[in-house]
DNA sequence: TCTACGTTTCAACGAAAGTTGATATGTAGG
DNA sequence: CCTACATATCAACTTTCGTTGAAACGTAGA
């Protein structure tokens, strides 16, 4: 990843109503949700979360397939992964302890710190 | 963390020359730099340098401290796992590969993977 | 105290972003 | 084909953000 992806990506999750989008797509995990439910769980009238959707989609961090009338949106963890590394890069010249705490905390969501591989 | 913080660090992030700061100071490690270093480092005038610093610190992303006439500016490490920990919270429902590749990419930095511990 | 240096504050201008309402596209069913 | 529904696009307005220049503040040395 850029710096030009990163800035668009993180200039898109500095907005209220885009944070809660991805926020929703990412505990909904990879199911996503339509965008119809989307505008009533983040309270925003439909075109106007259809213009923050696309800028989340074009900044890489939701992606979207058609399914009959709706349009369903989900978390692209692989944007969001490059998103965090990008940030983090070189974050520990030879001092691991500076950064440790941060992947730390990321771990302390409820899957397997350590452990990428596909359970 | 809560969402109002995150906003205000995410839309700190989201802009050219802050991202530039948090990076260099990131990569710079904990002892940080002079303001009037970052300022030739990203190329920005000493006071609107200020006006950035000043929205990144009170977004908690960096810290700053007094040393003679020079004000020395550094990654506030701890912000930054609360953010991303924000912004990953509730990632697996029950689905570890999900989120996986999520912490995976993060230990890709040199540190070690998974070790959280102070090495 | 005076001067030099580094950093910060302030007001004002120009540019960009978010919201709104009306309108268009695309899909499914009668 | 026509209607109903879900979503997307467009133009206009309002607000917010980033930059600039001048000036103030704090610190250190002569």
């Amino acid at each position: 990843m850029d710096e030009r992806q990163a800035l668009a990506a993180f200039a898109a999750l500095g907005q209220e109503h885009r944070l809660r989008v991805v926020r929703a797509l990412v505990t909904a995990g990879p199911d996503g949700l339509a965008a119809g439910v989307l505008a009533e769980t983040v309270n925003v009238a439909g075109n106007n979360l259809s213009f923050h959707l696309k800028e989340l989609s074009h900044a890489g961090l939701i992606t979207s397939r058609r399914e009959g009338k709706s349009v369903i949106y989900s978390a692209a963890y692989g944007g969001l992964s490059d998103l965090l590394a990008f940030l983090m890069r070189d974050c520990c010249q030879g001092r691991p302890e500076v950064c440790g705490s941060v992947v730390a905390a990321l771990s302390a969501c409820d899957c397997p710190a350590g452990d990428t591989a596909h359970a």
